[in-house]
Order: C-alpha cells, then sequence, then structure tokens
RNA sequence: GCAGAGGUGGCGGAGCGGUCAAACGCAUCGGACUGUAAAUCCGACUCCUUCGGGAUACACUGGUUCAAAUCCAGUCCUCUGCA
C-alpha cells in the first residue's frame, strides 16, 4: 500500500474508534469517498482485543476495509478518561494503568504495549503514545506532559524498530503526538525533539479548541513551522469545516473529527448553506433534500420531512442516511481544498 | 340503583394543611457537541415582567383556617364491583 500520499494530499478521515464509523456498513462508508479511517488502540484493546483482532486476520479484514488505516494510540482517552475521573485508572512515567468500567478487568497501556497492541490491530500508521492534556492547564503540568511525551515516544520509536523492524520491514508509518498546551515554546521544543527523534508523521495533540470553542491556531501554528513539510501532519481532532479550512491554511493535511458522524446522530448537518438541524420543527413539511448541492444516497432520494420525520421517531435509518451526508460533505470539502492545493502548485 | 375508588399542567403521574407555579417521565420548543463512555447532554415549557418580582391556577360552587391541590359540604363527571 501506498502510504507516501498521506504525507501529499489532504485527507479527512472518519472516526471508527471501535473498528465501525457507527450506523455506515463499509460499503456505505466508502460511498462518502472516504479513503482513510482512524481506529482506537485503548478500545480496541478492551474489545474485542487485540489478540482477537489479529486471529480475524486483521482490523481490515475485520471490516472488510480496503482503505488506509490509523490506530490513535490511546493518549487522548487517557486523558478523557482517567484525567477527568471517569474511569479508574492511575498515570505514571511508564504509562497507565486502568480498570474497563464495563468487565472491570485491569488493563496496561505503555508505550511498548501501545505499539504492540497497534501492530496486532494491523494499522497502516501508529501513533505513538503521548500524554495528553487540556489547553489551558498550569506550565509545570505543561513540562511535565511534555516530556512524557518525547520519553514515551522514544521508547515508541525503539520498540517499533527493534522489535517490528520499523517502517522499513513493516511498511507501516509511525507518527508521533505534538503536546505543550497553549505554551507556545513548549509546542515549538516538543515539536523539533521529536523531530530530532525522527518519525512519519507530526500529529498536532492536546485540546483543538480553547474555552471558547476558538481553534487553537496560534499553537498549531508554531508546531507547524517546526515539522517537515514532506512529512504526515495531521491535526487531531479538528474539526468544523471553517476549522479544517483554517488547518489547511497553515499547512496540515489530515483532519479527523467525530463531529461529522456524532452530529449527524444528534440531528445536526451540515450543508453548502451551513448547518442545518432536522430535528427542528421547520423540517417537518419540508420536501428539499438536506443539501440540494450533495449528490449523497440521502439527499438524492429523501426529503428533509422524511428524515425529520424519522428522526423524531427514532428510526436508526436517520442516523445512518444523517452520516452519509455528513460524511460526503467533509470527504468533497477535502477534494475541494486538495484540488486547490494542485492548482496552487502547478501554478507555482 | 347500591358499594368502592377517583377527578392535578399537552399527556401519564407524584403531592394529601404552609418550604407548591406543583416531583418524575413523555411530548413539545430551542441549544450544545472538535485524536467518541455520546441514537448523548443542557435549557425552556400558565400569563405578564424594568428579571427584583407580580397575577391567575390542581373538575365546579361554597365553607373551615392566619394559610387549602391538600380538610368539610354540595354539584357535575369517570372507573371498578354488585344488583
Amino acid at each position: 500500500m501506498d502510504l507516501d500520499i498521506l504525507k501529499r494530499k489532504l485527507f479527512f478521515m472518519p472516526d471508527a474508534t471501535k473498528g465501525a464509523v457507527r450506523y455506515l456498513t463499509t460499503e456505505q462508508l466508502e460511498s462518502t469517498g472516504t479513503e482513510a479511517i482512524v481506529t482506537n488502540t485503548l478500545h480496541l484493546l478492551i474489545s474485542p482485543g487485540p489478540d482477537t483482532i489479529q486471529q480475524l486476520g486483521g482490523i481490515k479484514k475485520m471490516m472488510n476495509w480496503n482503505g488506509i488505516v490509523f490506530t490513535d494510540s490511546g493518549g487522548f482517552q487517557l486523558f478523557s478518561l482517567l484525567h477527568s475521573k471517569k474511569w479508574e485508572g492511575e498515570i505514571d512515567d511508564n504509562g497507565a494503568v486502568f480498570k474497563s468500567p464495563k468487565q472491570g478487568d485491569i488493563y496496561k497501556l505503555t508505550p511498548e504495549t501501545s505499539i504492540d497492541i497497534q501492530m496486532k490491530i494491523g494499522s497502516d500508521v501508529l501513533v505513538a503514545l503521548d500524554d495528553c492534556r487540556d489547553t489551558e492547564i498550569e506550565r509545570e503540568d505543561a513540562e511535565r506532559s511534555v516530556e512524557r511525551t518525547l520519553e514515551w515516544a522514544v521508547r515508541c520509536k525503539n520498540h517499533f524498530e527493534k522489535e517490528y523492524g520499523g517502517t522499513q520491514q513493516t511498511d507501516k508509518l509511525l507518527t508521533c503526538v505534538v503536546q505543550g498546551a497553549n505554551y507556545l515554546d513548549l509546542r515549538e521544543y516538543c515539536a523539533k525533539e521529536l523531530v530530532r527523534i525522527g518519525f512519519d508523521g507530526y500529529n498536532f495533540g492536546g485540546y483543538v479548541v480553547n474555552k471558547d470553542g476558538e481553534l487553537v491556531e496560534e499553537e498549531m501554528k508554531v508546531v507547524i513551522d517546526n515539522v517537515p513539510e514532506d512529512k504526515i501532519r495531521y491535526a487531531m481532532g479538528v474539526g468544523k469545516p471553517e476549522d479544517i479550512i483554517r488547518g489547511v491554511g497553515l499547512g496540515y493535511n489530515l483532519f479527523d473529527t467525530v463531529l461529522v458522524t456524532r452530529n449527524a446522530r444528534h440531528g445536526t448537518v451540515y450543508t453548502s448553506d451551513g448547518i442545518l438541524r432536522v430535528k427542528n420543527s421547520e423540517m417537518a413539511l419540508d420536501l428539499k433534500p438536506i443539501d440540494s448541492k450533495c449528490s449523497c444516497e440521502c439527499c438524492k432520494n429523501y426529503s428533509r420531512a422524511y428524515v425529520h420525520h424519522m428522526l423524531r421517531n427514532g428510526e436508526a435509518t436517520a442516523l445512518t442516511l444523517l452520516t452519509i451526508h455528513n460524511l460526503t460533505h467533509y470527504q468533497e470539502l477535502i477534494e475541494k481544498l486538495n484540488k486547490q492545493k494542485l492548482e496552487r502548485i502547478s501554478k507555482k
């Protein structure tokens, strides 16, 4: 598989956290123009487990998906589930030990096990385990997060190379995550150090919007300015369509966000005319498609009124149709941005 | 006809003398969601308001009380059982 394209083209990757883009069959996923997806190491570790996935022939065979697969390292989950005390567990310099809330089993996630799990899952692009934090934190915490992220990155790279032969032997790519919260000098330091260690990609990590929901552009800029242009530059968790446009403007080329699929399930839909809340009463008699400029299965066949009705009555088909629509909308946006990018390059 | 139970906001249903404009569901009307514990969560939901409050409200009509959705009497209606 030619993964080098990940360094040149723009991609939007929907999140298939547990090995499925919610409400979509793999065929439907393909129909949206999606070429790459992001799955999650920690969630797949808990269920069905890396050994099971391996026995099933890897995530791609399991899903019958021929596109590109990323595995997010689980760093974000340590932040969102353990730091916030939603799950029981401890994070220290060696990694994390935590208890799954449903089965109660104890799991260990270290830089090395994260790589092992990602290998068993069978993804194309691995992400080094990172110590993810909120944007607005004390400097001391941000420093610790950067130090830990760097140490873990080294350990991930070493393990990936010693145990598996690295990119050369595996044909897989290994990316890392830049932390540093909203401290620009820490972001710069973290990026430079990671570049010195050397990875196939540099991902902007942390929380990508501030308290007011504004994209943390300044931080994103410092990072991209200190990262090579010929590598993957992935803005993790970005974002709203306008945020992706900003991210592309800064120089990032990969994006993912749960907004596309989650908002679809919640009845908020992106159109060429802005957002639309399909559940709202004004849709009840609206015979127009969600977006008259869209040619997805939903827009081609059904009215706003029909989807509105299904949504209000708990019909899962509505969630599928709106997910197809939102994802198609995002992929069309990315395609447009890709074309613009190519035109700019050819003019030079 | 007799006996029993009951009538509460759009609906279901708590409350059974003051802390009740009335719990909790549902429905309705808005909004949020950014490396997914999310088909989730948060508001609003009698009317008016200068956002401090104010005015009407728990079938209806009277009454008791400083105070009634809550107690008493009558009226109307509903359900269940027996004739």
